[in-house]
RNA sequence: GGUUCGGUAGUUCAGUUGGUUAGAAUACCUGCCUGUCACGCAGGGGGUCGCGGGUUCGAGUCCCGUCCGGACCGCCA
């Protein structure tokens, strides 16, 4: 019910059955259509757009006056009465009728805006966020923040009937050196002293498990200081959850649901059952750890020397240098892709070799619609060993084979970009396609060339699988941990773990991560105190709620789906943030800034 | 910290090998128009070519520096 004191309708609602009623309309002018004798004025609001009227020797020429002063953008009142019209309009939903004034208010007068206010604008990004409050007032902008709104709500709805309970947590807390850099805020009844806003609320979810809450979410936004991307923001939205007495498989179930749900009710979508994907193999076959499976081209070895497998070597009858100083041959199969220009191929191998990607060369096999090999390698190797490469890659007539070399870390992540790229250029990442899986079994840690020490890969809570316990003594690379990860076309949605709630083992957490005793106490003494007062078994997930909506929206860039959000280098265009702030204010919160 | 693309009218862009007065579309202003809805027609105003320096007879165009914006790498437990 919009209905005020203002008007009797929105802007979108009026149609055959008002006709003969007297309404009043308020909104914004979208255009004006002056064609002498007859006057047009399109009225927009959030609902819609209606027609106003004017036959100018049918009506009091003060209206008429008003009228041919409107700008885009006045804000006006018109009181008229709905008449059907001559000539309809089934373009718009109001097409069948338009208002006949009697009176029209000028409610604020508006400057000439930037930039166009309608779905196709001609404004630019940077423009469009300095006057984002103008962007906001297009359909297309609106419409992804009322999805936002929508995903909102299901989620809330969801959540409460699995029982959990929305609880908010502290904004102003404390600083710890692990992860992402925090943004940081000075006390100034505490002189000298920061609060930190949270990366997440990772110890306050655990703490409310142990305070018996059972299961707990919030739709929250969290903080990291780290540079920005189209999908990165500095301040950013995640639906943080935690739930007590469960295993990892009660959480995939839940959440899984709890994403079915959502493409239910907000795309009419019913989605299979997530695929479960172990780390190892996302790293092995797509180069990833978040693989898009919207599409195949899984990756085959042609040359590994893997630990855990048996050493293969389709690449030994020749001393081919590349290959032969090469840790890892790899290769992608590209259906129909032997048509590909050589000019497309060069393409491709320029992209490889962009410093961001960093291969050195790549090499190709075509398989000829006669059936014939041709490759860039024909110089090395014979016919049967071209064969049996296609044959591994499991290839047809018509395909092309794309292989790397190189250092097996390097040439897997190189790879599983070309993999996207040659998708991309192929078709295969439709928007309106969702492919989701869970990738499980993620290491527990991983060791940091730059602190020369184990890191954990997740975060310090998360605990390792059973086991693999022995190993944390021997080998803690091996160490496989109860996490995992929530990826939908390639995007990392969000993620999770099975925490520790023993003491003791997350004592020894803190110790092969390197933390003194004095240090584990410091920083997360109250969580330690906690546990030792009767923790349940609980574990979490949070999921970035600002990707989700971008996903759904079908759209790239986060920014889109965020009502005011922050550009490239952290800078809010409109409001002008961060700025200096006064003297008196540094004196008072006893900073001293040295230029 | 790095790679890369861009900055020209209110806006989105074009601008050839360095060469006369820097263009288009749209927006804006004026006039005409009785069924428009991307209205149409005629006319008009609007430029520190991001900024600074250099090369040159001559720079929007070439070089150096710098600022701003986009994408990416590093970073993001």
């Amino acid at each position: 019910m919009i209905q005020t004191n203002y008007r009797s309708h929105s802007c979108g609602e009026l149609q055959a059955e008002h006709i003969g009623q007297k309404v009043s309309l308020c909104g914004w002018v979208a255009k004006v259509r002056d064609k002498g004798s007859l006057i047009w004025v399109d009225l927009r609001d959030k609902f819609g757009i209606t027609q106003i009227s004017i036959v100018t020797d049918e009506i009091s020429p003060e209206i008429v006056q008003v009228v041919r002063s409107l700008g885009r953008e006045f804000v006006i009142q018109v009181i008229g009465t709905v008449v059907e019209r001559v000539s309809k309009n089934d373009k718009i939903a109001t097409g069948f009728i338009e208002i006949i004034p009697e009176k029209i208010t000028v409610l604020n007068e508006s400057k000439v805006p930037p930039f166009l206010i309608e779905d196709d604008t001609d404004g630019g990004d940077d423009l469009r966020l300095k006057y984002r409050y103008l962007d906001l007032r297009r359909n297309p902008v609106r419409k992804n923040l009322e999805l936002r709104h929508k995903l909102a709500k299901e989620i809330r709805n969801y959540l409460d009937n699995e029982a959990f309970v929305e609880v908010e947590t502290p904004v102003l807390i404390k600083s710890t050196p692990e992860g992402a850099r925090d943004f940081v805020v000075p006390s100034r009844m505490n002189p000298g002293e920061f609060y930190a806003l949270p990366q997440s609320p990772q110890t306050f979810k655990q703490l409310l498990m142990v305070a018996g809450f059972d299961r707990y979410y919030q739709i929250v936004k969290c903080f990291r200081d780290e540079d920005l991307r189209a999908d990165r923001q500095p301040e950013f939205t995640q639906i943080d959850c935690e739930m007590s007495f469960v295993e990892q498989e009660d959480i995939l179930n839940t959440f899984e649901g709890m994403v079915s749900h959502l493409f239910q009710k907000a795309k009419g979508i019913s989605l299979p059952t997530f695929e479960r994907m172990t780390y190892a193999h996302a790293m092995k076959f797509y180069g990833s750890d978040k693989p898009d499976i919207r599409f195949g081209m899984p990756f085959f070895e042609l040359k590994a020397d893997s630990e855990h497998e048996l050493a293969v070597d389709f690449t030994y009858e020749n001393d081919f240098p590349i290959f032969k100083q090469a840790e890892l041959v790899a290769g992608i199969c590209v259906s129909d892709g032997a048509e590909f220009t050589r000019k497309q191929i060069d393409e491709l191998t320029d992209f490889i070799k962009r410093p961001q990607t960093g291969a050195t060369g790549m090499i190709w096999l075509r398989v000829m619609p006669d059936g014939e090999l041709k490759s860039s390698v024909d110089k090395f190797y014979g016919k049967e060993t071209l064969l049996k490469w296609a044959t591994l890659a499991d290839a047809k007539i018509g395909d092309l084979l794309l292989i790397l070399a190189g250092e097996a870390e390097k040439t897997r992540k190189a790879l599983g970009e070309l993999r996207l790229e040659i998708a991309e250029k192929q078709g295969l990442r439709s928007k309106d396609c969702f492919a989701c899986l869970w990738v499980v079994d993620f290491p527990l840690l991983e060791y940091s060339e730059e602190h020369h020490r184990w890191v954990a890969m997740h975060h310090p809570f998360t605990s390792p699988k059973a086991e693999d316990f022995a190993l944390l003594e021997t080998d803690p690379g091996k160490v496989r941990a109860n996490a995992y990860d929530m990826v939908i076309n390639g995007v990392e949605i969000g993620g999770g773990s099975i925490r520790i709630f023993d003491k003791s083992l997350q004592a020894k957490m803190f110790s092969l991560l390197g933390f003194s005793d004095e240090d584990a106490k410091a920083q997360f003494g109250f969580l330690m105190d906690a546990f030792s007062f009767g923790a349940p078994p609980h574990g979490g997930i949070a999921l970035g709620f600002d990707r989700l909506c971008t996903l759904f929206g079908g759209a790239d860039s986060i920014r889109d789906f965020i009502a005011f959000p922050k550009n490239n280098a952290g800078r809010d265009t409109m409001i002008e943030s961060p700025s200096p702030i006064s003297k008196e204010q540094l004196l008072e919160l006893n900073l001293d800034i040295r230029k």
